[in-house]
DNA sequence: CATATTTTTGACCGGTTGGACAAATCGTAG
DNA sequence: CTACGATTTGTCCAACCGGTCAAAAATATG
């Protein structure tokens, strides 16, 4: 039987079609959509253009499939901040969180960096649909830890934008980051360097009193 | 006489480039270099194609002449923090020229974006010569404000990147906040709220004692 | 007006790209 | 072993793209 739509049967199916999601992941996030081409991602999945074309329909077919596979991984950190728990221990550990993602997951965060900064026509519906709402929710929740102390009084919203950007800021500005860092700097611990003067920020910035 | 390289003579010669820059800055910042076709840039510019091509040689030349054309003023207010003013009046100047780049230069910021986020395969050599020896020497300012107890101890450079990625981000980003913020409160007063938070986080944070 | 120079245009070219398609190959159930 | 569906490949195509070129049109100069 033909490929029906999104729903990879067979193992072998399941597995190529992994493959090539990991290999488009790699071209998307460094070329955009535009940039990138079929062939690039059928050469990084080991495989020719038809044959890939036999798994995925289309260049955005792949596309979409990707994003929206990586969607919840993408807004679990904010997601898993926790109304009940220490305002103070909640933020620090969701800065942690998005640090780590930006150091491990590099790509992901280029990938929607790439599509927001072109205006996001290809997931408008998924920011309107998945991120807003969510985003609303978690600042109520800043909101509420504010009116009880535990915060000083701030726009919930523009503190979870300052959030995304300085810790994304070390994914999608990577090159950036390393040139002015330079070769001394610029290493593996920057991330940890980043992360300490982060908490100290957003922490000195935010304790109560 | 034809054009000779880089030096436009007539009054209609540098008319027509800088109309032509104008719309390279459109479609480059929207698109991204890849992205961008001379098509696109040649009508947006009034002209044909070919007639566009009697202007620049090449694409990459329309993209070389508008990126280095655009470098100082966008290195400019980070050049105008000065070692002999006050620290805390210093770093909030810093802060609200650059949100105001962001609301009212949004191409240009979204034009430096696209290109370091594909690796900077156009503009290293910027990044090296110009940006890193400028952010060398502030930081050096940075630390010896520190050092004089004027603003709390911190990673200059860092502090540097987050003042970047904060302000940046209303432009880079734009599309995204706007959504989140919902049509209420993301019309134009959000820089604005941007500007205040923003001064509040990294003062308060900053801010000895 | 005549001529020389600059500017503009239409036609064209070679290479790339997303995608179609039929034929070939492979894997497996009977 | 055979037959059938799943998978893979080579070939092809139309659209697009960056860029060329010669000729036409506009403009400046004497």
């Amino acid at each position: 039987m033909a490929m029906t739509e999104n729903r990879p049967q067979t193992r072998i199916q399941r597995e190529k079609r992994e493959v090539i999601l990991e290999a488009a992941l790699d071209v998307f996030s460094s070329h955009g959509f535009r940039g990138a081409t079929i062939d690039q991602i059928a050469d990084a999945a080991g495989m020719s253009k038809p044959n890939l074309l036999y798994y995925f329909k289309t260049k955005e077919a792949i596309f979409e499939t990707l994003i929206h596979g990586l969607l919840d991984m993408w807004l679990d950190p904010l997601k898993a901040m926790n109304e009940d728990g220490d305002a103070i221990v909640e933020l620090r550990s969701y800065i942690r969180r998005k640090i780590e993602m930006a150091r491990d997951f590099p790509r992901e965060s280029r990938l929607f960096a790439n599509e927001i900064l072109q205006g996001a026509p290809r997931i408008v519906a998924m920011l309107e649909g998945e991120l807003k709402p969510l985003v609303d929710e978690k600042a109520k929740v800043l909101k509420s830890w504010m009116r009880a102390g535990k915060l000083k009084q701030a726009d919930p919203y523009h503190l979870i934008f300052a959030i995304w950007a300085t810790t994304q800021h070390y994914a999608d500005f990577d090159i950036q980051v390393r040139t002015v860092l330079g070769p001394d700097r610029g290493g593996d611990g920057r991330f940890e360097d980043a992360a300490r003067f982060l908490e100290q920020l957003f922490l000195a910035g935010l304790q109560p009193g």
